[in-house]
DNA sequence: CGTATTTTGTTTAGTGTCGGCACAAAGTCA
DNA sequence: TGACTTTGTGCCGACACTAAACAAAATACG
């Protein structure tokens, strides 16, 4: 009777990605009839998940004119949170990657990982109770490996959490404590995932990655560098959710000693605390690392030092991805955190060091680019929690 | 009217790879109704591919006893070739991995490729004519990453082929030369790919990586090393072909320099030439590298000089693994040529290197185990060629 | 030995989703 | 204004599947 069942997730997302802005596009990007395309999309504006415009969009063309599909401006949001060394924020994410309401909030309470997903839930909690938006899912983005199916953080070092913090649970926890409700009747279930994973998703499905067949992401926290890799669409996290721990490459054989047991490790060569130390800079303990060697290359480029240093870091770093380019051959790389500000700062070092390292010019010529969204964990914790209702929307909504 | 045609590539998929003992666990796999399984298992029987037993199988258990459903032994084939340092062999293969008939030969101008492959098609339409069998598509395995879309070889270099040769339009050249029909009425089109890729494929299908989720495959030749990555039952190839060079991690930082540049490479490090040499022995032109170093390691391990070599590679060879485990957190790992044989020499040893040097104890307990299938990367090359009849029988059979 | 039970396979009817097609709508182009 | 182009919709039929009843072939148990 009522058709375009099976087409509905693959519709929702190409509409949530800006790749169906109309009808007629729908159509084709689905490889339906128009008839199809017209009963999905209705059927996904009845669900309040997208919008079609009353009006035809200006005609520039010829034909009939297309009406504008666009996410809902007023339907349903995910909560989205994210935890750092700074801090933590939370937020509501619509469809389209959309923030709709955010609410930063400082750490209070480091070393106890339950108080924080506590606290950045409440305040999630309470932009849903002052926005009234429904809730279909939450995420949660967290600076450490987590471990798959448990949910444990492996490596939350730079927050001084426990190795091994069930995240997960104490996520889905806080967010019945916090009464937020689920699509059904039942709370909320966390989803939680690392943070440089689900910024690649992020950036994938809404930024510098978009249309990226397989997708490799590195970025660097204030300590510490991570990977992601996201392959046709889907996040690549491995067996039990620990691929792409990228950091303990070796790219520097004589280099300094890593906790790991090796030396030179891309961790410990390519992360802020190297670029400062490398720039005979001693970092101070009022803003973070990241923070002071973003400002460095910034405000002070021209002192020959500093340039040497990045040099330096640029061309260990170019070992790590000419490595990770061998492995993996992506099509499009992107780089996050201070790797993206050493790629801004001088893009044709970095390109020539991967491209002659790595083993096939082809592969070479990967495009390395600048990520482009803020707060991309934020909105990949939003997108990973938004999964569901994507792949099929009839089963999270009824 | 007519049912099952949408779950027909599965279903053969899952007889195909012996899933699918009977009707009523194709029925369970597939998710399906009892009457929809015995419609599929119906067409494909029809089609000639799956053989349904007339008298049900000896039951051992309650109920009514299912019958057997099993590949058809007098069923279509595909035309598989393997071209490798020492010659090359060609084979017809069947559904289920099996080795209908095959015709192993010598190489004889190994410098050009388009005579080897020639010579290669034409024994394998030799045993087409022999047997009488239907052709229904035709793989290659060539020692050599092989790039898309262009389907070229970029590094046959132990076949003394030009880089670049492009191999993939010389396969079908000389399939249409030598008149292999493919399934509709035109000749057949090749599949062409890296040995390594082709023989994890294999194994995933039909050996020792039967139900991995990501399997990772490492093995050698006569020279160098190969790897592979099969994600979900699909071949990881890159977004270019040129994904799992494996080859070129570094392994030993103070090791041997490598034409890539760089040094102590596990393609120079962990080879059979790696392994003859650290045992202090000059390898002989009689026969390959790769049988010298096995007969060493199996006649003479009582040497503490060949035990000696041995334990050397096994270190450097697992602080790859631990690498690519770093990286790809595959759910199991199997090796081939001397990386199998160094495994079956001293299994744990190198199994605590790979636990000791990838981050997290949980994924270095991946199982690490020999492949299993003799003629790995030619069942792969069938694989290959067997691909587009397993995703759509209706397509390709009309 | 015969009947009940269990599991498998088949037949028939019904249902839901999608393609095909005709038609309507809404613009541009000449 | 009329021809053309492109988009959207309503109706019908094809078809792949489910549901349910029935049939078949074994074991289990009295």
């Amino acid at each position: 009777m009522e058709r375009g069942r099976g087409a509905l997730g693959p519709a929702l997302e190409l509409v949530h990605t800006g790749r169906a802005p109309t009808r007629a596009v729908l159509t084709a990007e689905l490889g339906v009839t128009r008839a199809t395309a017209g009963a999905v999309a209705a059927e996904l504006e009845a669900l309040g998940l997208i919008t079609v415009d009353a009006r035809p969009a200006a005609a520039g063309s010829q034909g009939r004119p297309s009406h504008r599909l666009s996410v809902a401006p007023g339907g349903p949001v995910v909560l989205a949170a994210q935890i750092h060394a700074d801090g933590f924020r939370a937020a509501l994410v619509g469809l389209g990657g959309r923030m709709v309401a955010t609410a930063p909030g400082c750490m209070t309470v480091p070393a106890d990982p339950s108080h924080i997903i506590d606290a950045v839930v409440e305040a999630g909690a309470a932009l849903l109770r002052e926005t009234g938006r429904r809730c279909l899912g939450a995420g949660l983005a967290v600076p450490s490996a987590v471990a798959e199916p448990d949910g444990t953080a492996l490596n939350p070092l730079h927050l001084s959490w426990p190795a091994g913090a069930p995240v997960r649970r104490l996520f889905t926890e806080a967010l019945a404590k916090a009464g937020v409700p689920g699509p059904g009747e039942g709370p909320a279930t966390g989803v939680t995932g690392n943070d440089v994973n689900l910024a690649a998703l992020a950036e994938h499905r809404h930024g510098a990655g978009r249309g990226a067949r397989h997708l490799l992401c590195v970025a660097t926290g204030h300590r510490g560098v991570g990977g992601a890799l996201v392959l046709d669409g889907r996040l690549h996290s491995g067996s039990s959710g620990l691929a792409l721990e990228v950091g303990h490459l070796t790219v520097n054989p004589a280099g300094l000693p890593c906790h790991c047991g090796s030396r030179g490790c891309l961790d410990v060569e390519t992360d802020p605390l190297a670029f400062l130390t490398a720039a005979g800079r001693t970092p101070g303990p009022e803003v973070s690392l990241l923070q002071q060697a973003r400002d460095l290359l910034r405000t002070e480029y021209a002192d020959p030092a500093v340039r040497a240093a990045a040099e330096l870091i640029v061309d260990r770093l170019g070992l790590g991805l000419a490595g990770l380019v061998n492995i993996l051959n992506p099509d499009r790389i992107i780089l996050g955190g201070l790797h993206r500000a050493l790629l801004d700062a001088d893009p044709e070092r970095l390109r020539a060091v991967v491209a002659d390292r790595s083993l096939w010019g082809r592969s070479g010529s990967v495009p390395i680019l600048p990520c482009t969204l803020d707060f991309n964990s934020l909105i990949g914790a939003a997108e990973a929690a938004w999964q569901p209702v994507l792949d099929d929307p009839l089963t999270v909504l009824g």
